[in-house]
DNA sequence: AATTCTTATGTTATCGATAACAATCAATGT
DNA sequence: ACATTGATTGTTATCGATAACATAAGAATT
């Protein structure tokens, strides 16, 4: 159990100074081609591995973005991280990232936490946090990007949608094939504040077009299971028998109300019509195929890994204006309202 | 735009030594309880944020774990992941995690990358790897654990099961239904490691029983989606349309199986048993419930961060003997084979 | 009262890299 | 031949916390 080689052995062994194998191990840096390759053999001959916690302390640059999601496991959110890690990934820079298990208290803990390792920007999910949260990260003085929502007060950045907004796009496909008798199902809850967004657009749409709101089913807290989608639709049935359509807060819990159907005999799109939200995989797979909205999750991770870049290496010169920058969710109609 | 706060600027205006506002922030270090919350109170007032990469630096001990799963949008792998994350917390261990896109020299390549922060274990999903990066492991001297899997050679420390041997119970139960010609979907290229497994112990278990193991499906590179499970349940009718039940290499391209035989009007489980692998939530909810293996994802993520948390902050004596936790799968029968 | 023990706090050196500046040497221009 | 330039390498100070040791003052012990 030897201790772990620094620069110094490796410094030592090639017979340079320090200085120089740090150049070796930069980019751009000038050293002579013979030198740096010399001194890369001697390093990988010990087994020297460059520290960057030591280079990050002297820099003060630690190459980190924190990334807070609600939920490890959830499709969307995982496509957002993962083109959102692939577009920092040229710049050096890499993804810190934690969940939140939907909850703004959780989320406050994360970043306080977060904010210790001194990440280079910061992507929260959604445009609901606790006043401390808002207050640690105006403080913190680097880039803040709010995804998945286009907050009214924003805190710095933003790369999203309205949650509210795409409830008129589905509720109007909806009526435009005859249906009136529309249900939600979902965003009942604190904790689902997307969900309750998308809740809201609902009812504001159904006024829209003269038609009654009053078909909302609870589903309880995120995050909301094909089990809660099936359970949600049976109470559905039961309570509103003559419902013509219902609109789902995700297509996890439109897949559970539409197996809940086929268990019952209910056809659908004939007996009754469902859509969901995300264009999860299974939407486009299950049968039949459901209407969802595409909020392009990877589209979101990117753009917001594009931004930060520009933020941070571009140098941009009006730092001080907060982007918004507004992703176009689409329409997707399946089947399952035909 | 002013500079941050150090500790420094903390102990000046509270009139104290920088050691003394270390410790204030610190837990069990002696300092008076007037004091402290007068330190801790003049932190907050110049939001003062403690700077975990100072005292990284200075200690040596990063507080990071490497994790490396092969992608980010799989709810077993999150489910590992969350549960290895819960059970580092309280040890003030945070997850670093990376994701390797089911390919060893990508996995190569993170833990390189991964291994320059310092990280005090890593986390492994597989039991298959470069050479080079079992080289770059064997010298960091940290904890290294493979999960996932069972290996021959492990490199360090195993949580895992034998993803062949789940065949045998699998494949008992479906002969044991009066089924003799079975088929696997996936498992057929090197990118699979898991898959490959599985559809190995799939042959073992044919043999054991005296059938014959012929009928083997592609599917081509993982993450293999529920859509192509469809296609390859499609070419598996058109090619071997007597066959009595297939497995396939997991649940979501069982569901595709599944729906397509649904559009195909095959009846499951009349005509055909369909089996999958991971017990994903949708085996539960589908119609009809898929038979399936639940390998308890969780439970290998708890147990891995368990162990780590055992290594490094335990004592643990005798951290040269590599530890080898065995997660035993379960069978789950459901409607897809009854 | 003298000694020992405790508790609270301070002092100094340090972790491993890099920025900034200095120095050396060969090549080039006049 | 001498000044100038450019390429390469070296020297020194430093990032912000903490371990280890030192010290001071009051409490407990004899």
């Amino acid at each position: 159990m030897q201790r772990i080689a620094t620069m110094k052995d490796v410094a030592q062994k090639a017979g340079v100074s320090v200085m120089t194998v740090s150049r070796a191990f930069k980019q751009h840096a000038s050293v002579s081609e013979d030198t740096r390759k010399r001194i890369l053999g001697i390093a990988e001959e010990l087994g020297y591995v460059f520290d960057s916690n030591a280079a990050t302390f002297r820099t003060q640059k630690t190459g980190f973005v924190a990334v807070i999601i609600p939920s490890l496991n959830n499709a969307n959110f995982a496509d957002t991280t993962a083109a959102l890690s692939t577009a920092l990934k040229p710049a050096g820079l890499q993804v810190l990232l934690g969940y939140s298990n939907y909850d703004v208290h959780e989320e406050e803990e994360i970043v306080e936490q977060f904010l210790r390792r001194r990440p280079e920007a910061i992507v929260l999910t959604g445009g609901r946090h606790t006043g401390r949260t808002r207050e640690l990260l105006r403080r913190a003085q680097i880039p803040v990007i709010e995804t998945w929502d286009l907050p009214e007060d924003p805190i710095g950045h933003v790369v999203g949608f309205s949650n509210a907004t795409t409830m008129h796009d589905l509720v109007g496909h909806l009526v435009a094939s005859g249906r009136k008798r529309l249900a939600f199902l979902g965003g009942d809850t604190n904790g689902d504040t997307r969900g309750a967004d998308r809740r809201r657009g609902f009812v504001a749409a159904m006024k829209y077009h003269g038609l009654s709101p009053d078909r909302l089913i609870s589903v309880g807290d995120p995050p909301i299971s094909m089990r809660e989608g099936a359970d949600a639709m049976s109470r559905l049935l039961r309570d509103h028998a003559d419902t013509e359509a219902v609109i789902c807060v995700s297509d996890l819990s439109a897949f559970g109300a539409l197996t809940e159907c086929a268990r019952k005999g209910v056809r659908v799109p004939e007996d009754i019509a469902i859509a969901g939200f995300g264009a999860y995989d299974i939407s486009a797979v299950c049968f039949p195929t459901l209407t969802t909205i595409d909020p392009h999750p990877a589209e979101i991770g990117r753009s917001a890994g594009e931004l930060i870049v520009s933020l941070l290496r571009g140098g941009r010169s009006g730092k001080n204006d907060p982007v918004r920058i507004e992703i176009a969710p689409q329409l997707s109609v399946g089947g399952s309202s035909a």
